[in-house]
DNA sequence: TATAGTGTACTAGGTAACTGGTACACCATA
DNA sequence: TATGGTGTACCAGTTACCTAGTACACTATA
């Protein structure tokens, strides 16, 4: 597994983390019971302090996205590629694009009408 | 024109504001050219500092949501509430909206759907 | 048991964001 | 010109967040 860092990003280093892992364990880059980079590792590896690392695997443990045994290391919990966990992560993120919709006075059919037009503008899965 | 902020909005102030002002906009409840309450009236009706609801009047200006004649008040800007300014909003937030799915992993199409869903069990246009 | 690997607790410094107090600058109007 | 309304500039305090340094605790293995 490959995480990079991009410094242009404005979010805070552990949160790219978290989400380049929760997003190589939703596309199953990262299957079950794999282990993760060493705190260490990484954080040689990303040239930042363990504690950056840790504090991301500790986010990524309350999420059920991993579990760690100490001593031992990080892996990936099971069953975070299968259909279910999309389903339930496609929800948090559709809550939050409504919320934000709503917030700006706007409803759920422009919303997507909007979302099929940007895809269409940028055809792949591409970020930004 | 009515604002009110959530404490349990754990957005600052000035962007509760912000929002709520420009939700007011694109719906049409602010009408072109009305004014908007004084930095002094909205202040102590929300029990907050002046220059808090400046800074909220100042980022609605610079997007062009309104504008301000120094010594005289804050103006809603015309043009507001038609279809192409909705259109601009909602690319906005899909853009976000896009960009959320595909840090997580997830493609446009399913994203759709959970909306879909989503809108779905919450029927109306309902904040959360 | 010694060792080298793992994650974690504690602490602290740096930085940015948010909010507020106060004084100033502008404008319309009596 | 005086007055009472507007927005704004400046500064300062508080807080939360992020990151880092260091030392500790746990586990497998030679």
């Amino acid at each position: 597994m490959l995480i990079s860092l991009d410094p242009q990003d404005t979010r805070p280093i552990y949160v790219q983390i978290v989400d380049e892992v929760r997003r190589a364990l939703v596309l199953g880059t990262l299957g079950a019971d794999n282990p993760l980079p060493s705190v260490r590792d990484l954080a040689v590896q990303l040239r930042v302090n363990p504690n950056t690392v840790s504090q991301a695997y500790r986010d990524l443990e309350r999420q059920g996205m991993v579990y760690v045994r100490r001593g031992q290391g990080t892996y990936a919990s099971p069953g975070q590629s299968d259909g279910s966990q999309r389903q339930t992560l496609a929800e948090e993120v559709a809550r939050r694009a409504l919320h934000d919709a709503w917030r700006n006075g706007l409803t759920a059919a422009e919303l997507i009408g909007a979302i099929r037009n940007e895809d269409h503008k940028h055809p792949t899965e591409e970020p930004l």
